[in-house]
DNA sequence: AGTCATCTGGTTGTTGACAATCTGACAACA
DNA sequence: TGTTGTCAGATTGTCAACAACCAGATGACT
């Protein structure tokens, strides 16, 4: 909940001048954080109050994060935060799995020394957490890995896709606990993936992101 | 009642929809039309005026194109008609390639008879056009016959991506002259993607479909 | 009692005005 | 002559008020 104007971040993040930028950042930390649930209302009015601008700002953002696939607008009745049905999870899932196995096809034809040795380094601290047993660590650093690939295979519509399916995705399960098992078994492929990128092959690659995706998927409905 | 929402792809004037819908399917025409040419800015005043409402659903449906990829926002300065590199006209070829390949192995695995029936069609009257030399039509069957595999394939994302993919692509070939022979070898790739949708071998009509659309690439690629 | 029309409060859709910002040109100056 | 400061015009960013619209409640009529 957040009092009054700002409060949130300190510093006033005025840099980019545009306050549907901002907004759009804040409501869709909102809605990825569970403070407004799935099927419920953004209601203009509230939220523009509670962020201290007017209403067109919200307006923009709400437009925005339709397209993110975060809510859906009825016309005359407002954005709801979308509410994810069996069938458009495991088309997400699919969906992200073919995207993930794009980029790092991509990737394998173009990384530098420099990207592998980030992304070395990020398997490397994933081993860390699942030593040390730090799911929540784990979770942002598997994020991070992936957002990586994406960005550094130079595919920018591509990663920019891959960026809202996570989302979307993250709609669905914002509370994952993982599981020892599950953490090492992921970081293994992980392993895999980033070995397929060093030996320069992009169907090896693509092939092993899609695979870990697609095992991924299971993961997830085996909690269901 | 499922209002609202989206894929009644094309032309979705409904009765009351709100001016924002109706503006973003103008510009939307305008920008593929060309009447306003990559590079160009979107002035708000200027089309609000042109489209006789004021500048808040113009700038509305300039945020909606800007995620269609039709646009890029600059703050303070407006919304500008891509213009696409040769970078990105390759991975945006590459990408719906994967996309496409997708949304047929979805729908290679669901297709209905009737479904198929319609493809058929669309095939047989693509052939038509061709012993006939009616290129342009031949151009719209064409896209029609993708985007209803992408609408068939049940995976409303994927065809939602599709769509705007496939308008960025629009972008820079505006008037594409096929060509008789282009035209010929494109029209037995759809017959092999319809083959492989038939035989419900989701591995082949995936490879199908990419292949066709990588064809599709260095056909244009060629034009350069 | 049940059905339908109407009313009302609240919310979204749209607008025109005002503030902030950028672009390009002109003039002052070293 | 080349650089820099300033200004005017145009354009985008934001706001608050008004209009259109929907959902639910109330009440009349059969």
């Amino acid at each position: 909940m957040q009092s009054g104007a700002d409060s949130s971040n300190g510093t006033t993040l005025r840099r980019h001048g545009s306050l549907t930028a901002t907004v759009h950042t804040q409501l869709e930390a909102m809605i990825l954080r569970g403070d407004i649930a799935p099927g419920e209302r953004l209601n203009e009015q509230f939220l523009s109050s509670q962020l201290g601008v007017s209403r067109g700002p919200v307006r923009e953002a709400a437009r925005l994060l339709e397209q993110d696939g975060l809510v859906t607008s009825v016309a005359n009745q407002g954005a709801f935060v979308r509410q994810l049905s069996l069938e458009d999870a495991l088309e997400l899932y699919d969906l992200r799995a073919t995207i993930a196995g794009y980029a790092c096809s991509c990737l394998a034809t173009r990384a530098t020394e420099s990207d592998l040795t980030e992304l070395r380094a990020l398997v490397q601290k994933m081993q860390d957490c699942i030593d040390s047993d730090e799911e929540e660590t784990y979770f942002r650093l598997n994020l991070l890995f992936h957002d990586r690939i994406a960005v550094l295979s130079g595919a920018s519509r591509t990663a920019r896709i891959y960026s809202a399916l996570d989302k979307q995705v993250r709609l669905l399960r914002r509370r994952v606990l993982r599981g020892d098992e599950s953490m090492r078994f992921s970081n293994e492929e992980h392993r895999e993936i980033l070995a397929a990128i060093e030996s320069g092959d992009a169907g090896r690659a693509r092939e092993a992101a899609e695979k870990h995706h697609i095992n991924g998927k299971r993961r997830w409905i085996n909690t269901l």
